[in-house]
DNA sequence: TAACCAAGTTACTAATGAGTAACTTTAGCA
DNA sequence: TGCTAAAGTTACTCATTAGTAACTTGGTTA
């Protein structure tokens, strides 16, 4: 048995193994996260993920402590993701409106790049108990620095008067509903629909609205 | 049997029973669909609603055949109100831009003015069978002739040119999220929400922007 | 009054699905 | 080579839940 592997000893640690793993615990978040979208919470079953993935479900027990802690993990990835999107907005150096739009491209690319960042449109009463309260609590400030941000905007004249609240609920609607529909491998990638859909969105807000053509977008209108 | 019912002659048909009924029925669909909104289809369990409504589960099974059925009920409610929208929006003798914001208005409003006409965010994969595909096929179609108001209107100039498939994802899919966060008895009516809605949204499209003013909807914008 | 039927009840069944126990196999390592 | 632990298996348990059966009650009609 020549799988002798000289490698423990200096640097890694099981490399094999642990990469192995590594691996496999991101193709459980994948499928999770998917199915989770596509059937909710309550309709898949762990024999489902097991299956999709070629183990049993007592398999899936030496990664996940239990399925609620699936679904929480699954939620923090998300949530991970959106704050990254919406502090590199803020960070912008620019003007309100465009920290908006940059913010907005950045979390709806997230959506589009990987499943387990795709949670958002899942029923809400999924998770219980303290957890819940913590998710529901990260969801509620990401979408008050969103706020925070067209606020800004109305302040500095980028952003066109209006109510945030409403501003905010429309964009991060839009964005959120692209979890639904975008699959990867159609004619645009992820980053195409990321900036069409961002501009669309903030072009209804801009104080100056020409600052954002859609024409470069132009497929088959006829 | 003459149970084809003397009372049937003149004017109502077992008055108090038959309004009672469908009093019921209309609370059954009420309760269904708001609970399948917050915890999902597969979340809700029919003892839940009968509960609910202060009922035994068989008791539900006299108003509908089974949980699928009743699954189906609501979608169809949901689509009739949708197309009734659409419908109205197309008939309307203005032109392509304002045709689409009267649409997205009255489909916005239809979402608000009943739990029953709510069920677009719920995970899709719940329907089986030959409903799932009539469901499914109605939803595209609804979508197809939303696309085909945003193609009539950069026709006639009044929509700047873009892809209406974006174009309808964002303002329908913000139009959907509504249901996920609107509850009855705020601030605002599912009026305000719709009309300030649709004109944000649409105003993003406009060729001439500066015909949607968003001032008239300012809060708290500090 | 008697018959009837709508509307509801309690008590069940059958299936599904989360989670556990106990066993097997294989990779890594001295 | 032989030890150890990780990774996975089959076989269960226990709770939940869709749906059914059989019974009770009360309003409506002839």
């Amino acid at each position: 048995m020549a799988r002798m592997a000289i490698k423990n000893q200096g640097n890694a640690v099981f490399p094999d193994r642990a990469a192995q793993r590594e691996l496999k615990l991101e193709a459980l978040y994948e499928h999770a996260a998917s199915a989770f979208n596509e059937k909710g919470f309550h309709g898949t079953s762990l024999d489902d993920i097991a299956a999709a993935l070629g183990v049993s479900k007592p398999a899936l027990y030496r990664y996940v402590p239990n399925k609620q802690a699936l679904l929480y993990r699954l939620h923090c990835i998300s949530l991970d993701a959106a704050e990254a999107a919406v502090t590199e907005g803020e960070a912008s150096p620019t003007d309100g409106v465009e920290r908006l739009r940059i913010a907005l491209y950045l979390y709806i690319r997230s959506l589009t790049a990987s499943s387990s960042a795709c949670l958002v449109l899942m029923e809400e009463g999924a998770m219980t108990g303290a957890a819940a309260a913590e998710i529901l609590s990260r969801r509620r400030a990401f979408e008050g620095r969103f706020r925070t941000l067209v606020s800004a905007g109305i302040r500095d004249g980028s952003v066109a008067p209006c109510d945030p609240k409403f501003a905010v609920f429309s964009i991060l609607g839009a964005g959120n509903w692209v979890s639904r529909w975008y699959r990867p491998g159609g004619t645009r990638s992820g980053e195409d629909v990321a900036r069409i859909m961002s501009r669309q969105l903030v072009r209804g807000l801009a104080a100056d609205p020409s600052r954002y053509h859609l024409d470069g977008d132009v497929r088959h209108a006829s």
